[in-house]
DNA sequence: TTGTAGGCGTTATCAT
DNA sequence: ATGATAACGCCTACAA
């Protein structure tokens, strides 16, 4: 079923089939009617590849997101959709591996699907920097800092993650911690995961706090079950603390459950923190303190920032969302009371 | 940039160009090293919507995972993905929301890339029966059972979701329950959330034990927050209850918080009870007991029925693939000891 | 308002 | 092994 079997069956050519189908003017009323009905009647969809083919131009906003499975970038996305949807464009989403390159992807598909604009969720510097010249669309870069990149075309809205560890990390001193595990991600592969350990770093540094990268930190992947083992990992290596800190909900999550079974209870013997602020973290018990990001404000400003480059040409800009500090449950002032001071397994 | 400037560049014609670049035989050795050459060193990558637009058929097999965000999917994909990377074939995942109709978007995708095979990842039979017709490639639902549909293409792997929440129920009634309220999904809508509500009845009736839908059950969306309200909505409701059921994991998680906002402690006051298997579920504390669906080996069929139907014409077959009843700590046996009759809130 | 025809970038089918 | 050329299904001038 084409366009041509459908000017068949109406009588009309496909000209005015095309117009009438994609809303454009000058089809009469009787014509667009009868088109209209005879499409819907047969089921009839026009062909995306060979419109895409055609068109030079799109009405389409592109989404590439790094990440299936990444719950923060599921609920931006979701936003992302309620406000394109209130504009006259569409929102294409494309989802990719967390490994694969985002850069060279969005090249392809602007070749293919002629986007008005990008917006990036999630995204890698080396990528950014090898492949991105070949974009001179409008981009906005999400949860990654771009300000510092050589790209007039390129916008992003970020929290700031070194801030934003850091931030945690006081909370978790002036709660009178000193003795904290960190676990991260992979610094070598993620921008994000390095500037948090930079975070950290830099508040242990500040407070005079001795952190001993080799016994205290775990660099792991962003699951449960990573977050469960590289407890493991650090009670086995004899590492010693009152506190953890994960730098996202899921591995602090894996963390409690791993502490639980070592006989070590949250908040009590072990404060937990995480980062991201996942709605999940506020149905457990304990309610996950974290470092929440604002993800409807991430959304919000990636679009407010691409549309006005779209549509008035507004040069890049580099915004950055405030983060909170979520002091919730699973996090305990130790300051006073009995000092419990370091929380090894007793088996 | 296209295959013509590439003929150009290297002075070949594009039909070579095309061979080239797609691997076809009849090339020779020098033609292909220099127009792979000259491919890279400008970047060059086919145009997919005139490929797709030509191409009489492919070798892709097609996924249409309906609802983004349940992670139950998600695991499944990856494991057809790995199962698929392991054959000549590849894989193609298409997300859409739960509520639009996956068969009219395979339909679509049918005609636009020629797919070999579709896997279904979820489904609904009004959808089903109202526009499977018009595919005629080898199909599997994966999740819904499609064994009373009348197509001779479309096979099935499905987990008893009848049997595996009467089973459900069974166990907390072999553990003392017989005050259980249910927090189920939209019965309307969700085929699978039909079942699993008959499921329920069913072991209600076998066992004498009156239920009122009225009062002891809330049909709600599958989410923290909704589990989280429905348990809200049950305690004002004036239901009293030892266990909570909910047919699916993530409502259970928000049952839980609810509980233990009303001074509700699980399992000690209240067994709740979920169905998916989460991996989330078991590094809860408590641990949550559920019914597993086993997604790995539902993946895995569905690749097998696929690839049998494909290649060797093997007609539809209907599988069901085991379940298990994970009775983890969320849930306590109270036919001996203290009777603590009904958790009705104290407040 | 409607019809006609050319071309988008590729693959496929012929020749050569 | 390679080249020429006709589709694929649609959009878009342009003509009527």
């Amino acid at each position: 079923m084409t366009i041509k079997d459908l000017a068949a069956k109406t009588g009309y050519a496909v000209g005015t089939i095309s117009r009438a189908l994609n809303g454009h003017p000058h089809v009469s009323e009787k014509a667009r009617k009868a088109i209209l009905e005879a499409a819907r009647e047969s089921g009839f969809q026009l062909n995306t590849n060979a419109k895409q083919l055609k068109q030079t131009h799109s009405t389409t906003i592109l989404a590439v997101v790094k990440g299936i499975g990444n719950e923060l970038f599921g609920e931006m996305v979701e936003t992302i959709q309620n406000h394109i949807a209130q504009t006259r464009y569409q929102l294409l989403v494309d989802y990719l591996d967390e490994d694969s390159n985002e850069v060279t992807r969005a090249v392809q598909l602007c070749r293919e699907r002629k986007p008005l604009g990008i917006i990036f969720l999630g995204g890698n510097t080396d990528n950014f920097l090898r492949d991105f010249a070949a974009i001179d669309l409008p981009c906005v870069v999400v949860t990654h800092d771009a300000s510092s990149l050589p790209f007039a075309n390129l916008s992003s809205v970020t929290t700031d993650d070194l801030q934003a560890t850091r931030s945690a990390i006081d909370t978790l001193i002036s709660m009178g911690h000193s003795r904290i595990a960190i676990i991260g991600g992979n610094r070598q592969l993620s921008d994000t995961s390095r500037l948090r350990y930079e975070g950290c770093m830099q508040a242990f540094a500040s407070h005079g706090i001795p952190f001993d990268s080799e016994r205290d930190y775990q660099g792991v992947r962003y699951s449960y079950q990573d977050g469960y083992r590289a407890v493991q990992t650090l009670l086995d290596g004899g590492c010693t603390f009152t506190a953890i800190f994960a730098s996202a909900d899921v591995m602090a999550i894996g963390a409690i459950r791993a502490l639980w079974d070592h006989g070590l209870r949250v908040p009590e013997d072990v404060s937990v923190m995480g980062v991201d602020g996942l709605p999940l973290g506020s149905f457990l018990v304990p309610q996950l303190a974290t470092v929440v990001q604002d993800a409807a404000k991430l959304a919000q400003q990636s679009v407010a920032i691409l549309l006005e480059a779209i549509e008035q040409g507004c040069p890049a800009r580099h915004e950055i969302v405030p983060f909170v500090i979520a002091r919730r449950e699973s996090i305990r002032d130790i300051t006073q009371g009995e000092a419990k001071p370091c929380a090894k397994a007793e088996f």
